[in-house]
DNA sequence: AAAATTCCTTATCTTTTGTTAACGTTTTGA
DNA sequence: TCAAAACGTTAACAAAAGATAAGGAATTTT
């Protein structure tokens, strides 16, 4: 993955993208871009495999990514992203472990970066650290919510109830993703899913 | 819920606990410190109920809890938290909307809380600031991490290599947790899983 | 543009899970 | 201490999901 300066259209998109987070000043932004690089994903290219450290975390400009895992030779697709989304294996960036996803372009993908080291020079800049400690920590309670959403559909929902959540909720994910794929994402297999939906037609909401 | 005090020594065990994230000064601990009250529940009382704000983050000193929610009439496990580890219906708290789970005493349990106006004080706090949200940021990434790896498994494994998992990686909530509860968090009926123990007991690992 | 691959649906068969109910045991609470 | 409630297992049947394969449509690749 090759790594560029980012050009600063994409950097203000970024910054009004933070702000459900933090507000930086015009004088933080100016640090806080300095550690922000560019990079491209081809469809299908891969962001993040199975057995790495995640090294950076991605702000989606253009485009979508899905994560998968490989069981026993098989695919199985866990979670998509799209534009304006932070993309990262979280838990290997956090933890500094190999990873055990891999994270996928689902098209032509933009993304802005900031790498480990250079979140971490931040969170060690006097001028930065205390909004930085904010950030980090706002963010990762804001995923943590959604996290803890998801756990709980898979504890009180039943396959073709998850499925017509999504219709309602993520009009987005059916559109823009193949349907083995959001199979997987519901815990199911493709001729299950296909069976939901045939299912549906006949007694709609 | 009555609240009190707390005494020296649970505090103690409290800043230790802590220390996995954070670790306060004198100064700073005697700051926190202030802001911690404690609280008993009986067995099968509740900590959290679905339609209300949760107002604490509790430190589990002794006892048990389990997270449920109610799903047309019949109570659903979805987690539990053992002595030493924190315990709030996190969205709720963090969101400050009313939560959609219960949280229940599994036995006679003792808490240490912060409540939500004593954590914002401190957040605020001049003296505090920089360390709660980096003590937020490294408490919101932890979890974020255990629930990215609960996600994972509902969506690679079948409920017996999760049951499989749990025998091997958290003894503890065996023991202590009555079986349909670990059935309604494995995501499957009680009748399920006691028949995959016994398969399991004619073919062990 | 043609060939190859991927994707979704459908059908059949098998396996697993859910549902309901019964039974004996253990735990709880009055 | 004794009655009631809660638990875990098992059985029988119904419902749902998985596995496999086949066919056609759509997309991708060359």
């Amino acid at each position: 993955m090759i790594k560029s300066p980012p050009d600063p259209a994409a950097l203000l998109v970024f910054r009004k993208a933070l702000e459900k987070f933090v507000t930086f000043s015009e004088e933080e932004w100016m640090l806080f871009a300095q550690h922000v690089s560019t990079s491209f994903l081809k469809k299908k290219e891969h962001f993040a495999c199975e057995g790495e450290i995640a090294n950076d975390i991605g702000f989606i400009l253009t485009g979508s990514v899905r994560y998968y895992h490989i069981k026993d030779g098989e695919e199985i697709t866990g979670y998509f992203s799209f534009d304006g989304e932070l993309v990262s294996s979280y838990k290997s960036f956090l933890t500094r472990q190999p990873g055990t996803s891999y994270i996928q372009a689902l098209e032509p993908t933009t993304l802005l970066l900031i790498s480990y080291d250079h979140l971490q020079d931040m969170l060690n800049h006097p001028q930065l650290a205390y909004k930085m400690e904010r950030f980090g920590r706002l963010t990762a309670e804001y995923y943590l919510c959604c996290y803890e959403e998801r756990i709980s559909s898979f504890i009180t929902q039943t396959p073709e109830e998850r499925y017509q959540d999504l219709i309602s909720k993520e009009q987005e994910i059916l559109q823009r993703v193949p349907q083995h794929y959001i199979a997987n994402f519901l815990g199911i297999t493709p001729v299950s899913l296909s069976r939901i939906r045939k299912r549906l037609l006949f007694q709609p909401s």
